[in-house]
DNA sequence: TTTGGCACTCGGACCGGTCGAGTGCCAGGG
DNA sequence: CCCTGGCACTCGACCGGTCCGAGTGCCAAA
């Protein structure tokens, strides 16, 4: 459709324009990159670019800025994901090595990524339903009074207090705990409802009542929990964003505060392939001159969760979307170790 | 020192100021509060007040703002604290009163310091070193792995995985985890050391050195997660402070994201008493337009963790004053209920 | 001690002119 | 047919000057 040079003055004009953040004439393009051919021909190649919706000026007579749908173009044919330098890699390693316990990952993950990318990052915890069962422990805090701790293969740790209907004493707490194990450890929580139904037919009528109840709390969290956790960091980044300033960043806070509204966002990305949503994409009032690089992440070849960064529309993305996958990949590597 | 009615004249400059974000001056302050005498007076009394350091100017010829020395007068001196409303009392209540658990009793407690204040909210979770200690469960995963799971009572859980020298058997395991429970439930954190430091010489020779590894993760855990948690909101409120923008909320958000420099605002809070630290008083370079009020809440008598606002001097002292302690209170029932 | 008057200052808004980058269009040349 | 150089035009940014008004400090009188 578009002739390749000027697919190549799309490329230069979004290269420039995320470098300079102003607007870019025909002139300075021609004497920026070696287009070979004179700004006069740019300016024809543009006025076709601008008819087809992929740049667009702010007011006439000044250069153009790329339209959502130009970065759309840039993203999908124009740009190759930039790998990472020697030094980044093994920054990225020497930072997330050092993590003691899943928080810590999550913790350093976020901040890794916001530095790297000098964005906003967003990591989501690795999602319950996606993991599978390590152990379920059952304490007895008083007599009619016992706590489940669920813990997951990703390291992640539930608890919840659970009020018995009669007192359970020791040995069939101890019997519980012992067959609820081998029935769930190992299997995936989505399976667990159906392989624990059947549990309380088979202990004594006194017991019954709290097995039941024990059983519901655990779905309960099963399903409670599946409302995921999110960490984020690197808002202080938003703020490198000049003029037109308190507009574009007040929304953007807002939506960073709402995690039904950021999951949203994340969860649209399909799982494991990188997804790049670009301004209006997002269907989020506010966010529209804003765009968000996401990928999931997972300890083996299934993505348990995902991570990415929330910028401007105007972002490196080649840049962007090299540290999301190498920060993605490698926690997922730690993940699968611990 | 100062007459009465100078600090009159100050108390208006702080509430209009406050109020209009824009320099007050004299006739302006004469039309806007009844303070029975002419603009002239209120001159000659501004004048004195600049003289003494509680309003500058930002210019000659431009009205008179506090200072942070006049901001600490109106607090000391001349603002009552601003009991909250019914409606925004009930409001606390109901908004409280539907928590599940304690992540989400603080996470309420955010939003609604938040939405209160219209401010930057931050609660610190309660401090394990000031709780006490209602159950220690150890779990045993594989073999020579076993988890540590720490239970407050004001409900945090805190977990750690441990790595055995030897294997360890169910029946050590059991005896280990009741003469922990028998020695350490109900005492104060800060005791656990002195309480448990006899414990590996009354176990048989194999199994000492996983009785003191255990310990030894114990005691760790205690002192590392003194490393108090924080949970922040309301961000996007600082987009409200207009012109002078970028300049003020960058080093704030950076601040923000930096748990120790938040913390360390936070503690330098007295026990239970309200704290108020204007502009200066911070002492963190960034934070110096800037206001800390913030208070400690507790489940008894005594404090286990503190919660505040931070927001620009120029802000309502009486309504956040009043916010910050009614809701300190009300979590303080709550922790103390559950 | 308060008050009214007065001269002075200074920042902000407004206005008009200039400058330059950038555009669109067109005619000529490979 | 496409590229190129030229040309007239547009429009925002910048600069300097003027005006206005809010606010001040000082002073003499009540």
């Amino acid at each position: 459709m578009l002739s390749e040079r000027r697919l190549e003055v799309l490329r230069a004009i979004v290269q420039d324009y995320v470098g300079t953040e102003e607007p870019v004439g025909s002139k300075a393009l021609t004497e920026r990159h070696r287009l070979g051919v004179s700004p006069a021909t740019v300016r024809n190649d543009m006025a076709v670019l601008e008819e087809e919706g992929f740049i667009a000026q702010p007011h006439t007579s000044a250069g153009r800025i790329p339209t959502d749908k130009g970065y759309r173009l840039f993203v999908d044919k124009l740009a190759a994901v930039k790998p990472l330098s020697g030094p980044e890699r093994r920054a990225i390693h020497s930072f997330l090595d050092s993590a003691v316990d899943l928080d810590d990952v999550v913790a350093r993950t976020v901040r890794l990524l916001a530095q790297l990318t000098r964005q906003v990052a967003v990591v989501q915890y690795p999602s319950l339903t996606r993991s599978t069962v390590r152990h379920v422990e059952l304490l007895s805090l008083a007599p009619a009074r016992l706590m489940l701790v669920l813990i997951t293969d990703t390291g992640r740790v539930e608890q919840r207090m659970i009020d018995c209907p009669a007192p359970f004493g020791e040995t069939s707490l101890a019997d519980l705990r012992a067959r609820l194990n081998s029935r769930v450890v190992g299997r995936r929580f989505t399976d667990v409802p159906q392989l624990v139904q059947d549990l309380p037919e088979s202990f004594e009528a006194d017991d019954r009542g709290t097995v039941s109840t024990v059983l519901s709390v655990l779905l309960e969290t099963l399903v409670e929990e599946t409302e995921e956790r999110l960490m984020i960091g690197g808002t202080a980044n938003l703020t490198r964003f000049g003029h037109d300033f308190p507009l574009t960043i007040r929304p953007v806070l807002e939506a960073l505060e709402e995690q039904v509204v950021l999951l949203k966002l994340l969860g649209e990305a399909k799982d494991s392939s990188m997804t790049v949503r670009i301004g209006h994409e997002n269907a989020h009032e506010g966010l529209t001159s804003t765009s968000v690089v996401a990928v999931g992440y997972g300890s083996g070849d299934e993505a348990v969760a995902k991570l990415g960064v929330v910028g401007p529309t105007r972002m490196d993305y080649p840049g962007t979307m090299g540290a999301v996958r190498a920060v993605a990949r490698y926690v997922g590597q730690i993940l699968a170790e611990s």
